[in-house]
DNA sequence: AGATAAAACGAACACTCGTTAGTAAAATTC
DNA sequence: GAATTTTACTAACGAGTGTTCGTTTTATCT
């Protein structure tokens, strides 16, 4: 019944998900070969069939669980009583700190679900959808309260998230822009072109 | 002397990277094979060797059209007689209009440069390096003028540059909000975030 | 300890990939 | 119209793909 534990709590699904997470986003999906894959977790590539069941099951993995971090903390900001003004604050330093902490992760997720298979493409994509719409509704409302400038709610959701996936080009410069810097100064900017 | 044209002063070469753009972006370059291609040229893969050099070839040709124009209009700007703030305003609907003009060649310029081959791949990074710092000048200098809030420059770069890269989200809903109201309102958002 | 389950292995399968060689058809030049 | 160049074709090569098979090694449980 017990499983391998590679590490702490671990399971060695884990590391394979974790290293290829790191091979996929350097490689992209497509060009990553199991191979390499095995060799990155020291093991020959059959042996990964013991662990998972196909490649696209890793980036599965990869991409819903990032679709479902933003959606639980999207409900969670929703549910809090704050200002939509704030709410958008909270959701946009959420996303930044995603960016950081799950870099791998979140890139991958935006980068590489091209490559998900039906019916997986149309699921995250439709979550995908909702989600932003949760935002255009939210953006819309602080409008409607006066919090916000009269902007195209979908347009501000589109400009602030791009916006914060291109965090991506900052990685390799963080030696000269601290992480904390890059928040306050990309919150600043993009709030301030939010407000009334 | 003379060359077969297929169309107008287009030739075949031309075509063979027209459609082969509209394939990369959808399929992404190491997922689009050479057949593909060739049956959306009409002609068989092997025949495409008699107009091009090598998969890889395309790829480069996009990428530098792309960077190239995007340095020649840079170029243009900074020698206007204007404020720092309005050449920023110039390049950003610049941006905007080439995302929306020319989809398929910025969007794999963005996305699929990885799979250039040494030494283009250093050159086209260079390239990407020395237009940032460039942008990043001409913000630092409206700060001193004291016509834009006091941000770090080079996040406000990386947050500008992304968020209009990510105008590809809009592409499939452009019945809804059409290109001129996306691009005022991008316009608005982004240039709010920078005035002081 | 022996029995059982889990994991790693080498080899192979059935493809697909970019690309080349050799040749036939078509277009252009003289 | 013949000679020459350009383009398209079929066939194939060698390498690489994700994945499966049958077996052996390793770990876990009784």
């Amino acid at each position: 019944m017990a499983k391998i534990r590679s590490k702490k709590n671990s399971s060695k699904k884990d590391v394979i998900i974790e290293k290829a997470s790191k091979l996929f986003r350097e490689k992209g999906f497509g060009a990553a070969s199991m191979r390499d894959l095995a060799e990155h977790v020291g093991v020959e590539a059959a042996s990964l069939y013991n662990h998972i069941q196909s490649k696209s099951e890793i980036l599965q993995a990869i991409c819903f669980k990032v679709a479902n971090d933003f959606l639980s903390h999207l409900e969670a900001v929703q549910s809090a009583p704050e200002s939509a003004l704030k709410k958008m604050e909270l959701i946009i330093r959420f996303h930044i700190r995603m960016m950081m902490d799950q870099y791998e992760y979140v890139y991958i997720s935006d980068h590489e679900w091209r490559h998900l298979p039906e019916p997986y493409l149309s699921n995250f994509l439709n979550q995908r959808r909702n989600y932003r719409r949760s935002l255009s509704d939210l953006i819309a409302r602080g409008i409607d309260r006066g919090e916000m400038k009269n902007i195209e709610p979908y347009v501000a959701v589109l400009t602030l998230l791009s916006a914060i996936s291109g965090i991506e080009s900052w990685h390799r410069s963080r030696k000269i822009i601290p992480p904390d810097v890059l928040e306050d100064n990309m919150v600043k900017y993009l709030i301030e072109g939010l407000k009334k």
